[in-house]
RNA sequence: GGGGGUGUAGUUCAGUUGGUUAGAACGCUUGCCUGUCACGCAAGAGGUCGAGGGUUCGAGUCCCUUCACUCCCGCCA
């Protein structure tokens, strides 16, 4: 007999009664009746009720032994009577009448059980991180998300991409997030830097010809943890494809994410091939957002040319205007007949997150026309009040939301009263996966704070214009081969057809302030390739985390990743970041300058 | 770097207008219990009320400072 098992705990049934089985695995729980105690025996795999009477020469010690101690039992299986049959339990209907019980691995009083559905606070979940791993919730999650990288993995590799790895030990690039820096030792005084994303190492692959690639890549970014975020490090799907465009990209993606929801997504429908595309452009004016959740059906419309009109007398709106601003106008369907507190909430919110106000119009119907009802609805005439309900293809009982100010922050404010309407509203459906596509992104953006162009995502995609009109062309004007794919109001990976010709790629970055000389100094690696033959290419990266989390119906990346890091990017369990000796920082030049206070 | 929230038993939480010995449930310990599956019943142990300072006759409660965690902003080409 094997030593220490002949079935795992979800195995056993009523084809095993009569037999002898071994079993080991962890108490789960423990129900003592003083002369007859029953324990659920739990593995990976599932659990099996174990009894045992006072009779037994193994009873004190089972008595005595501490949920989650790790245990080995034998025993016969015996059919249930129909009445004590478990019926939530794959092997309900058997049990095991122990006959011999070895104790493999005690367990001290627990910090957090293991049993049971109670919240416990996120310190103690990290600090505890194999306990609460063993948890029914978690460990379907971890197991969900290693279903997943199998997944994409299996699709990539039967696509015809290859898989690589790419150095962990890099160099620094300039663009982009904060480095992590690794000190070398053979070189006093120089870093290596973890990458980022392997962005310059595939695009490397492909002029190697190796013409499609792919890679679960470990990304390292020094930035501060969000819910969807994790500090430090995460997993891309990192892929890149030769002589492809835009839409080529999107044929290879869609129905990798069409399966991959399908078959993972717990029966939520799943946006059919081809996505939607949506331009940058009408995303933030429509939605407020690059990354619109299109399960809320609310759309914001422009009313500024409303505004504007002699038959409107609203002048702290027309003054907002006359500076340049505009108005954006976000309906709120049924809601007229909302007490003044439900607007008032709203308005007092949004001055909370940085808003100047929230005007908003209830829509009354007066003969057959509208009618404008509510603190600024005098302001309007019957005419212009017609004209907004069209626009905004408002119904009678509506209500309009309006937000006024520069376009970024009018465009901001209005995609978070969206997006909390919409929930409020029980407008969201949450049994959907809507899935599009963002696409023509700006290459460039006017930084306020240092004045100048910059790139506004990444700056090795191709423009949309041409070497020969470049520089002739308004960079705030120029549009990229660049592309977001959303689902559900999240950003699940960024992609683009790359710059592959180095003329283009100077008079890219000579626009953003970087002069040839400095080019060839930052990615002179990048560029030397370039130069030899460099095919066409493009490709995109999906966060892996974010789409497990997805999958898994959470909020928290945490809640998918094994060992995660806190949001002060510290390993509660093992201790990191932590000191290094006076050795390791001698070997490598380096001194601990004390922190001034 | 900035803003919000939270912090009371191992854990989840309650704690009135500032007023006697800070409570409940789960967990833990002990005892009883032969059909439970959130087993039941009884008893018990367990508290620097995050820390420091202040106001007060008196502070878990009010004020100030600080720390930890968390959410958000900045940041994330």
């Amino acid at each position: 007999m094997h030593k220490y098992r002949t079935h795992t705990c979800s195995e056993i049934s009523k084809k095993n009664s009569g037999s002898t089985v071994k079993l080991s695995g962890w108490i789960h729980r423990k129900r003592d009746h003083g002369n007859l105690l029953f324990f659920d025996l739990r593995d990976h795999f599932g659990l099996t009720q174990c009894v045992i009477e006072n009779s037994n020469s193994f009873f004190k010690t089972v008595e005595k032994i501490k949920p989650e101690s790790v245990v080995c039992v034998s025993g016969e299986v015996v059919d249930r009577s129909s009445d004590t049959v478990n019926k939530d339990l794959f092997t309900g209907e058997v049990e095991v009448k122990v006959s011999s019980f070895e104790i493999l691995s005690e367990s001290k009083d627990l910090p957090m059980p293991v049993f049971g559905e109670q919240e416990y606070p996120e310190e103690t979940r990290l600090k505890y991180r194999f306990l609460d791993l063993r948890r029914e919730e978690m460990h379907e999650n971890i197991v969900l998300r290693s279903k997943v990288i199998s997944f994409l993995r299996n699709k990539m590799i039967s696509d015809g991409f290859l898989e690589f790895q790419t150095p962990i030990l890099t160099a620094s690039s300039p663009e982009g997030a904060r480095d992590f820096l690794v000190p070398s030792r053979m070189h006093p005084g120089k870093f290596y830097a973890l990458p980022q994303a392997p962005q310059q190492f595939k695009q490397m692959v492909m002029i190697s010809g190796f013409d499609k690639y792919f890679q679960i890549a470990p990304c390292f970014r020094d930035e501060d943890g969000r819910a969807d975020r994790s500090p430090g490090e995460h997993y891309q799907l990192d892929m890149e494809m030769s002589f492809v465009e835009q839409e080529d990209v999107f044929k290879v993606v869609e129905p990798i994410f069409f399966k991959l929801f399908t078959e993972f997504g717990k029966n939520k429908t799943v946006s059919k091939t081809p996505f939607r595309k949506i331009t940058y452009k009408t995303s933030m004016l429509k939605y407020g957002t690059d990354k619109p959740d299109l399960r809320n059906p609310i759309e914001i419309f422009d009313v500024t040319e409303v505004i504007k009109r002699k038959d409107v007398k609203l002048d702290i709106f027309k003054k907002l205007i006359a500076k340049g601003g505009v108005v954006r106008a976000i309906p709120a369907p049924n809601t007229s007949s909302k007490p003044r507190s439900f607007f008032d909430g709203y308005n007092n919110w949004a001055k909370e997150e940085g808003a100047k106000g929230l005007g908003y119009i209830l829509l009354e119907k007066n003969n057959g026309k509208f009618i404008g009802k509510g603190p600024i609805g005098k302001f309007f005439s019957e005419k212009a009040i017609g004209e907004l309900a069209k626009i905004c293809k408002a119904k009678e009982n509506d209500a309009i939301f309006f937000s006024s100010d520069e376009l970024k922050e009018a465009e901001r404010i209005s995609g978070i009263v969206r997006q909390k309407l919409g929930k409020e509203l029980n407008l969201t459906n949450d049994k959907k996966f809507e899935f599009c596509w963002i696409t023509d992104y700006p290459m460039y953006q006017y930084d306020e704070k240092e004045k100048k162009i910059d790139f506004s995502h990444n700056p090795f995609s191709m423009p949309q214009v041409n070497s020969k009109d470049f520089d002739k062309t308004d960079p705030l004007s120029i549009l990229a081969y660049q592309y977001d794919l959303v689902c559900n109001g999240y950003e699940i990976s960024s992609g683009a057809i790359r710059n592959h010709l180095p003329d283009l790629m100077y008079k890219v970055f000579f626009k953003a302030g970087y002069s040839k000389d400095e080019v060839n100094n930052k990615f002179e690696g990048m560029i030397k390739a370039l130069s030899y033959g460099a095919p066409p290419h493009g490709g995109m990266a999906p966060g892996i985390d974010r789409i497990v989390m997805l999958l898994a119906g959470k909020n928290n990346i945490r809640e998918v990743t094994l060992f995660p890091m806190n949001q002060n990017a510290q390993d509660l369990l093992m201790g990191s970041p932590s000191k290094p000796s006076e050795l390791q920082l001698k070997e490598l030049n380096i001194k601990i300058l004390e922190k001034k206070k």
